[in-house]
DNA sequence: TTTAAAATAGAACAATTGTTCTTCTGTTAT
DNA sequence: ATAACAGAAGAACAATTGTTCTATTTTAAA
């Protein structure tokens, strides 16, 4: 006995998976039974329904019973594509780095949200952005304006960026961090200029860099 | 990219309208009026209505009558603007920049695509994106290995960043452009750097510099 | 206070919609 | 041929679910 490893779609039970994602992209909700009997030229909707059963079976939808529209493709569009990122606020030499609090994440307040594809995030938690402020991070190649995403992290692996205050000097920076015997490397993404060393005591991880991104307007 | 959220809404509209996201992320469909009802500690099908028919007239969702679960929550779930951007190559400080051919833009050739939301790109055609090779474009606060998105123009206005080949150098650079009496300046956007100043007929635009995209990963 | 608007309640109706039942048609393998 | 099975068809049922109606309470404005 053979048995089917990854089950191939029949020509029609395509046509309905297609269908399906096309109503829901378009609708913003799923077809009913009806809708797809319609769409994809079926004669009843038992045999809507028999296909159905067997795209579940597959694995292909997930379905509610006695649920109206319960169908939810698997796979390919359940996966979110985009992520809405609270931006909590600035990051500037001076001034303290801002640190999400639980209360910064209702996403229904008046926060503002920067929009990224997920591949971006990478499926992270406790992703924030902060704006930059001046120009005071020019040596780790970020400029007055910049946004930068950062996810909430206390430690971070060697040679990671990381946003980083240094409690003394009261000063934020964004640099790779590097711990070594005794001391702590803070090194500019710009390889051409030269490391700092701190005291451990000295450093406080605030978060672990993830990108940035530069938006280019036209100037004033 | 940065989107305001919505405008002032009433505590039980707030609750609706999230439990509708909750649910819809949930589920992978959205609710119906008894779902809303019960979800939200509403005690009449009525009531629910009667905020949700609100809700549309704010144009916070949109509702299909007469359809089941036919509600759509408009702004920040619902429309997913994602914008393929082709990867067409590489620029690097020794190389011809890459400038999109017809024959590049067919979108199903096995070429490399970034994706990125729609509001990087504005609407804008003929963006295309290129991969920094090298730490040439440090002076341009650029790394080696970020994304650029540009776009493919032949002039650009004074300030804006452009993609630049010096003939007589056979060097790419990547500078804000001004065109002034008898020559060309060209500016870092690193501003405590000097700019560099060249003969009109020495330089090719490229193309615009609309954005750039830095990822950290996690460094070897 | 008075009044208008907003919000809430409860119930009932009518449409939508998932499900099941039976029968029928092909195809494939024994 | 005949059995087994995937697929299809049509109808009917029962549950789900959107909508509407009227009445009442709460809130905000004059």
């Amino acid at each position: 006995m053979v048995k089917k490893m990854m089950a191939q779609l029949s020509a029609k039970r395509k046509q309905i998976v297609d269908f399906i994602l096309r109503f829901v992209e378009d609708k913003g909700y799923p077809p009913t039974v009806r809708d797809i009997q319609s769409g994809c030229g079926i004669s009843s909707t038992s045999v809507v329904d028999y296909h159905l059963k067997v795209l579940e079976k597959e694995g292909h939808i997930r379905r509610d019973p006695e649920v109206s529209r319960g169908i939810e493709l698997l796979g390919r569009a359940s996966s979110p594509l985009k992520v809405q990122v609270p931006i909590i606020g600035q990051i500037a030499a001076g001034e303290p780095i801002p640190v999400p609090g639980s209360e910064s994440w209702d996403t229904t307040a008046g926060a503002d949200f920067l929009e990224v594809t997920a591949d971006l995030t990478r499926g992270r938690q406790d992703v924030y952005a902060l704006k930059i402020k001046g120009v005071s991070m020019i040596d780790a190649l970020i400029n007055d304006g910049d946004m930068v995403l950062m996810q909430h992290v206390n430690t971070v692996d060697n040679g990671e960026m990381a946003a980083v205050w240094l409690k003394a000097e009261k000063e934020a920076t964004l640099k790779k961090v590097y711990m070594e015997p005794e001391r702590v490397r803070l090194q500019p993404a710009n390889s051409q200029m030269q490391p700092v060393y701190v005291d451990p005591e000295n450093v406080e991880i605030q978060g672990r860099v993830i990108a940035v991104i530069r938006r280019m307007g036209k100037p004033a």
